[in-house]
DNA sequence: TATTGTTATACTCTATAACTATA
DNA sequence: TATAGTTATAGAGTATAACAATA
């Protein structure tokens, strides 16, 4: 952790544009979802178990979302009782379970999504001039792999 | 709220660049915090406290923090116990309460900034090029723009 | 012995509603 | 009557540690 410096005003307006960005809409995103009885967690649960037809391991799932593996159980439990997810034995392995999206979390997954992207694009896509996705994109990009390597 | 096509890939990379972005450094922020007995609301109210050398009167800093007058109640609570904040007399109005900055809150609002900085230095700034931290800001300051004017 | 997942439990945080005191 | 702040209370979510079943 290297020390210098305060910030010089451009400095601190990127910082705090980016924080209060990613704080404002994830609330908006937060509001959007909570319509369709989601939280973010949740909806991370079933999107990605919406990318894994053969439903995926509790543990797996509890690292690729960085949460402790009761913290997992609790939300696992509360979309089984939702109807969206369900628990099945996991092949080869009985001590494993995997948690699959019924067709009914199917479904939910596609009644959220649509929205979800209007309201990205609408608050924030849409705001980009001509190839500044790409460049934004790049640069953030840059900024999550230190991040990441800083081990956060 | 307008519906649209899915977006396409550099349209995601940037929807998760800045979701992932904001989310790490964040996360990188709070661990930092944590070291100095600070959690990131407790960090935005004595950092206020530490502009507003008389104080911040409960109901403004709850409406400024966006949370509920109890949260706020219970937070102020928090730091008067860490010996941070006090609360003091309203002067013109003895309904009121002012939230007011200790020695000690200030003392430790001097050790806990540096590393902020550094932080946000050497994860975000020092990554960016020449000019792009003003670009970014003004990109990023639309998309504030945007989400306060939706009522984020 | 080690690992998977759940359970028991405790803690933090948040908000709503009731309440007190003052305007 | 309305507003400022606190308190009582309840709910959601998170984690740690102990546990049962299987590898």
């Amino acid at each position: 952790m290297t020390d210098g410096p305060a910030l010089d005003p451009s400095e601190l307006g990127a910082y705090f544009a980016l924080t209060a960005a990613g704080d404002l809409i994830q609330r908006a995103v937060a509001a959007q979802l909570a319509e369709h009885g989601l939280t973010p967690l949740q909806f991370s649960i079933v999107a990605k178990l919406s990318e894994s037809p053969d439903g995926m391991r509790m543990s797996d799932l509890a690292d690729w979302l960085v949460v402790s593996r009761s913290g997992l159980t609790y939300q696992v439990t509360q979309l089984e009782r939702a109807g969206l997810v369900a628990r099945a034995a996991s092949p080869g392995d009985d001590r494993g379970v995997v948690a699959v999206l019924t067709d009914a979390g199917r479904s939910r997954v596609g009644e959220t999504f649509p929205g979800h992207v209007a309201l990205v694009r609408e608050n924030f896509l849409d705001l980009l001039g001509p190839g500044e996705a790409t460049a934004l994109g790049t640069t953030l990009g840059r900024v999550v792999e230190r991040l990441r390597a800083n081990g956060a």
